[in-house]
RNA sequence: GCCCGCGUGGUGGAAUGGUAGACACAGAGGACUUAAAAUCCUUAGGCCGGAAGGCCGUGCCGGUUCGAGUCCGGCCGCGGGUACCA
C-alpha cells in the first residue's frame, strides 16, 4: 500500500487549482461577495510562523466562504518601505530597493508552497512606483481637500551622525549607532489632520460590532475625548493671561500653582533672559520624546517668577512653574495644579513646598491630605467646602458640570471638548519611503507637484554612481541632482521636498488598492463599490491602535476625495486580532551593544543556550514577540519541506486559540503529520473496501458525521479553529473504529475531507479524488448538517448536592421537570444526604443540571 | 507612568454562570517485532485509601450566586500599545 506523500500531493493539487484559476477573484452578480484580507507582511526576507498562522487563518475563511457560495477576494502584497531596508544597506552595502525586491521574491517562493487560496494576479508592493505614485496623487487630493497641514514638530536628533532617529533607535536617551546624547530638534513637517475627525472616528466605533471590544476600547481611550474648561489666569504683571485647560474644575478651590510646558510660548519667551530657566528647558529638550519616558521621568519644575491671580479667589496669587510633565500637544500646554486632589500635583507640591488646600472632603471626614491625594471617582459623592458653585454634597461629575456652567455664566472660562488624539505627522527624513510630492520655490513658496509628473520616483543612483547608504542621514538630501526641479507653478529652478512619507501611509489604503491594483487612478470606483468593505480583516493585536486608526481615517479621506464610494464608511467590517507567535530571544553582548542570535544558531542544552559556532553561552530572554530586530524568528520552511504544507497549516491552527499568543515549539508538528497520515490511510482503506454497502452502526456514524459538520461549521465561523480541529480528531477516531458499511464510511470520509479542506486543502483534495468525488474538493459546496440527525434521545444530567457533583442520571431529553425532581429525590446519594429531611431548595435546569441544597 | 489584554495538569489548551481538565503533546505500561523504528491498545490533576469513597484544586485575597475558570472589587505576575519598529 502506498503512503501519504505530502510533497507529491501538494505540488499536484496546487497545479490543479492554478489550472482551474480557482482563486482569481471574479465579480459575480449571482453571488454575495466576500473580501478577506490578512495584514500584509513587511518583506523582512523570511517567512515566519506568525505569517503562516495569520495567512492560514485567512485561508480557512477564504476557502470556507468560497465553499458557501461567495465570490471571494483574497489578495496578498508587501508593505515594503521602511527602515530595515536602509539599515541593511548601511550594514552590508547594496541598495534598499535590491534588498527589498530580493526579499519579496524569497517570501513569495516561501508562501506559494503553503497552498493559500490567494489571488496572486493582484499582488503589489508598496515600493512599486505604480503604487506609491497613486499614493502621491491621493496626498495631493487630500492636500486640496484641506486634510493636510504643515507645522513644526519635534524629532530625535543625533548630533554626531547628524540625522533624525526613530524612537526605536534611541536607547536610554542615546543614539543606537553613535551613542551620542540625543537632542530634540524642531522641523517643519507635513501632517494629516486626523484630529479634525476625532469625534467621527470615536462615534463610529460604536457601530463596529464585529470588532473585538478590546480594540474599540483601546481606540476610544486613544482618541480620548474629555469634557473640560479653558480658564484664563490673569498675570499680575499685566501680560496676556495664561489659559489653562482642566477636566476637573471642581478642584479649582485647591489650585495652588500653574504649570506650563517647557515649549509653551511663555517658557520660550523667558528662555533668552533667564539662564536658569534656559538650562531647565534645555534639559527637558534632551528627554526622550516617547510618552512612556515622559510619564516615567521624575517630575521636575522651576519657578518662572510670574504670578497669576486665582480667577475666583482674587486675593490668592499662584506661582507659574515650568513643568517637565506638561505636554504642549494636549489642551493648552498649561494646567493649574491642585495638590489636594491629584497625586502628581501633590508629589510636585511636596517636593517644592507649595500649598495644599482641599476643595472637598469625603462626606463626614474632614481630614486634610497627607501624602495621598483625595481623588474620588466621578460617581462618588463628595462634600464641598465654600464652593463658588454653591453646592454641598454631590458627585464629582455633578460638581464638574455645575462648575463649568458657573464659570461660563460669569464669563470666567469656556467649556471645551478636547481630544487626546494628535495630528498624524507623516514626514520622515529617510530615503526608503514614498516621496512627498511637494516643491519649494523661492517665488511661489510651497507648491504641490503636478499630477502629470507623478510618480515622483526615488533615485536609484546619484547620476553616475550608486547612492551611498553607509553614511547616516537622508541620501535624498545629499543627492547631487534629484532635488533640483523646475517649479510646477512658475518654472523657475526650485527644490523638491526630500522627506518621505511614514510607512503607515502605505498601509492605510492598500486594502482599497487591491480592489483594482492596476488602475490608472488610486482606485476604480466601480470595483471599489463591488468589493469594499473588507468583510474580514485579520492581523496582530499590536496594530490595534495606529494602523487601524490611520486606515479608518484614510477610508474617510478617500470618500471625501472621491476615491471610495460614500457607502464604504469604515474600511474593515469585521476584525479578528490573532495572537502573536512568540519565541525566546537569544542575546549576547558585544561591547555594550546587544546582539541577537537566530534560533538555528543556538543549541539548547543543560537548561542553557549556547552558540553552535563557538560554544559561547548566550542569555535566554523568555518568550517575546517574534521580531526581525530581535532575530527570534522561526523558519517554517523546515516544517514544510519535512512534513508538507498541510501539516504546518494544521499545526498552527490546532494547538492554540487563534486570538491568543502561542509559543512556537517543534514538538507538535510531528503529531500533526501523524494524524494527517492516519486520515490518508483511513481514506485509502475505505477506497479499497469490499463487502456490503450497509453495515452495523451506519446510523450512529451518520449521526456523528452530522454533529461534526455542525461543530466544525460553528468553529470555522467563530474563529474556534482549535476546537473545530479537536472535533475532527474525535470524528477520525470514531470513523476508524466504525463497523459501518461501505456507503456510510465513504460518506463520512468525504465529509471529513470537506470539513478539513479549509485547513488541509491538499490532503482533502487527494481524499476527494480517491473516493471518486466530483470535480475539485476546493470547488465543492460546503456540507450541511441535517437537523433531524442532531436530536438526542436522552441526556445525562449531573446531580449536585450543595453545588458539588455527587452523581448523575440519564433521562429522556423531553422528560418534564416534575418527573426529573421525583427521580432526583429517589436518588441514593440524595436520599443519603437528606437523611430523612426535606431539601431547602431543589434546582432543576432541564437538560443541564440538578442541584439539591440541604 | 498610562491604556488594553492574559494567567487552568509536566506542556499547548477545552468548558452559552451548570459534570473543570475535551482534544492533543511529552510520560508510564502493554501488544506486534530477533531488535529497533513505525503502528495499535491502555493509563494519567494532586493528596489520603487495598477498595468503595473522601478531601483539595483554574495566579493571590475577598464578594455576588443554589452553583464561579467564567460575574464584581482589590492585589501579584506576564504580554501588547504608548504616536518615527512594522
Amino acid at each position: 500500500m502506498s503512503r501519504y506523500d505530502p510533497i507529491e500531493i501538494e505540488a499536484k493539487w496546487q497545479a490543479a487549482w492554478d489550472e482551474a484559476g480557482l482563486f482569481t477573484a471574479r465579480r459575480d452578480a449571482s453571488k454575495p461577495k466576500y473580501y478577506v484580507l490578512e495584514m500584509f507582511p513587511y518583506p523582512s526576507g523570511r517567512l515566519h510562523m506568525g505569517h503562516v498562522r495569520n495567512y492560514t487563518m485567512g485561508d480557512v475563511i477564504a476557502r470556507y466562504k468560497a465553499a458557501t457560495g461567495h465570490a471571494v477576494l483574497h489578495p496578498m502584497g508587501f508593505d515594503a518601505f521602511g527602515m530595515p531596508a536602509e539599515n541593511a544597506a548601511m550594514a552590508s552595502g547594496g541598495h534598499p530597493k535590491d534588498w527589498t525586491y530580493a526579499n519579496i521574491d524569497t517570501m513569495v517562493e516561501q508562501m506559494k508552497p503553503l497552498g493559500f487560496s490567494l489571488d496572486w494576479t493582484r499582488m503589489f508592493a508598496t515600493c512599486d512606483p505604480e503604487y506609491y505614485g497613486q499614493q502621491q496623487a491621493l496626498f495631493l487630493d487630500m492636500l486640496e481637500a484641506g486634510l493636510v497641514d504643515r507645522k513644526p514638530a519635534v524629532v530625535n536628533w543625533d548630533p554626531v551622525d547628524m540625522t533624525v532617529l526613530a524612537n526605536e533607535q534611541v536607547i536610554d536617551g542615546k543614539g543606537w549607532r553613535s551613542g551620542a546624547e540625543v537632542e530634540k530638534r524642531e522641523l517643519t513637517q507635513w501632517f494629516f489632520k486626523i484630529s479634525d475627525m476625532a469625534d467621527e472616528l470615536l462615534e463610529a466605533l460604536g457601530h463596529l460590532d464585529d470588532w473585538p471590544a478590546k480594540v474599540r476600547l483601546m481606540q476610544e481611550n486613544w482618541i480620548g475625548m474629555s469634557r473640560g474648561i479653558e480658564i484664563p489666569f490673569h498675570r499680575t504683571d499685566g501680560a496676556d493671561p495664561i489659559i489653562c485647560y482642566s477636566t476637573r474644575p471642581d478642584t479649582m478651590r485647591g489650585a495652588s500653582f500653574i504649570a506650563i510646558a517647557p515649549d509653551h510660548p511663555v517658557s520660550r519667551a523667558l528662555e533668552n533672559d533667564r539662564p536658569d530657566l534656559a538650562d531647565f528647558i534645555e534639559e527637558c529638550r534632551r528627554m526622550d520624546t516617547t510618552e512612556a519616558a515622559l510619564e516615567k521621568a521624575e517630575k521636575k519644575g522651576v519657578d518662572t517668577g510670574i504670578r497669576v491671580k486665582h480667577p475666583v479667589y482674587e486675593d490668592r496669587e499662584l506661582p507659574v512653574w515650568i513643568g517637565n510633565f506638561v505636554l504642549m500637544d494636549y489642551g493648552t500646554g498649561a494646567v493649574f495644579g491642585c495638590p489636594a486632589h491629584d497625586q502628581r500635583d501633590l508629589d510636585f507640591a511636596r517636593k517644592y513646598d507649595l500649598p495644599v488646600q482641599n476643595a472637598f472632603y469625603m462626606p463626614g471626614e474632614e481630614v486634610d491630605v497627607g501624602t495621598e491625594a483625595l481623588v474620588p471617582a466621578k460617581t462618588e459623592p463628595v462634600m464641598f467646602i465654600d464652593h463658588f458653585a454653591g453646592i454641598e454634597t454631590v458627585t464629582s461629575q455633578e460638581a464638574i458640570d455645575a462648575t463649568i456652567d458657573w464659570f461660563e455664566s460669569k464669563d470666567l472660562g469656556t467649556g471645551q471638548t478636547k481630544y487626546r488624539l494628535r495630528d498624524w505627522g507623516l514626514s520622515r527624513q529617510r530615503y526608503w519611503g514614498c516621496p512627498i510630492p511637494i516643491v519649494y520655490c523661492d517665488t511661489c513658496g510651497v507648491v504641490p507637484e503636478k499630477k502629470d509628473n507623478l510618480p515622483i520616483e526615488l533615485p536609484y543612483d546619484n547620476g553616475n554612481e550608486p547612492i551611498d547608504f553607509s553614511i547616516p542621514g537622508n541620501p535624498l538630501d545629499r543627492h547631487p541632482t534629484w532635488r533640483d526641479v523646475p517649479c510646477p507653478s512658475c518654472g523657475a529652478p526650485a527644490r523638491r521636498e526630500t522627506d518621505t512619507m511614514d510607512t503607515f501611509v502605505d498601509s492605510s489604503w492598500y486594502y482599497a488598492r487591491f480592489t483594482a491594483p492596476r488602475a490608472e487612478t488610486p482606485t476604480d470606483m466601480d470595483e471599489a463599490r463591488y468589493w469594499m468593505n473588507v468583510d474580514q480583516y485579520i492581523g496582530g493585536i499590536e496594530h490595534a491602535i495606529l494602523h487601524l486608526l490611520y486606515s479608518r481615517f484614510f477610508a474617510r479621506a478617500m470618500i471625501k476625495t472621491g476615491h471610495l464610494p460614500e457607502g464604504a464608511g469604515e474600511p474593515f467590517d469585521a476584525l479578528f486580532t490573532q495572537g502573536m507567535v512568540t519565541h525566546a530571544i537569544y542575546k549576547s553582548d558585544a561591547g555594550g551593544r546587544p546582539v541577537f542570535h537566530y534560533p538555528e544558531e543556538v543549541e539548547l542544552k543543560d537548561g542553557g543556550a549556547f552558540l553552535k559556532e563557538d560554544g559561547r553561552e548566550v542569555e535566554i530572554v523568555p518568550s517575546a514577540k517574534m521580531s526581525k530586530s530581535k532575530n527570534n524568528v522561526v523558519d517554517p520552511q523546515a516544517i514544510v519541506s519535512a512534513f508538507g504544507a498541510d501539516t504546518a497549516r494544521w499545526f498552527v491552527l490546532s494547538d492554540s486559540p487563534p486570538e491568543r499568543d502561542v509559543e512556537w515549539t517543534a514538538s507538535g508538528a510531528e503529531a500533526a503529520y501523524k494524524h494527517l497520515s492516519r486520515v490518508w490511510n483511513l481514506s485509502a482503506k475505505i477506497a479499497e473496501m469490499t463487502g456490503d454497502a450497509q453495515g452495523q452502526g451506519d446510523e450512529e456514524l451518520m449521526r456523528e458525521m452530522h454533529k461534526t459538520i455542525r461543530d466544525v461549521t460553528n468553529g470555522v465561523e467563530s474563529f474556534g479553529f482549535n476546537a473545530a480541529i479537536a472535533k475532527l480528531y474525535a470524528f477520525a477516531a470514531t470513523l476508524s473504529k466504525s463497523k459501518a458499511g461501505h456507503a456510510a464510511q465513504r460518506d463520512a470520509i468525504m465529509a471529513m475531507a470537506q470539513l478539513m479542506a479549509p485547513m488541509t486543502p491538499h490532503l482533502s483534495e487527494d481524499i476527494w479524488a480517491a473516493q471518486g468525488g466530483e470535480g475539485l474538493c476546493a470547488a465543492a459546496p460546503w456540507p450541511k448538517a441535517d437537523p433531524a440527525m442532531l436530536v438526542e434521545a436522552s441526556v445525562t444530567m449531573p446531580i449536585q448536592i450543595n453545588g458539588k457533583r455527587r452523581d448523575e442520571i440519564s433521562v429522556p431529553a423531553d422528560m418534564p421537570k416534575e418527573e426529573i425532581e421525583k427521580l432526583v429525590l429517589a436518588n441514593e446519594a440524595v436520599v443519603r444526604a437528606l437523611d430523612g429531611g426535606q431539601p431547602k431548595k431543589l434546582i432543576v435546569v432541564p437538560g443541564r443540571i440538578v442541584n439539591v441544597v440541604v
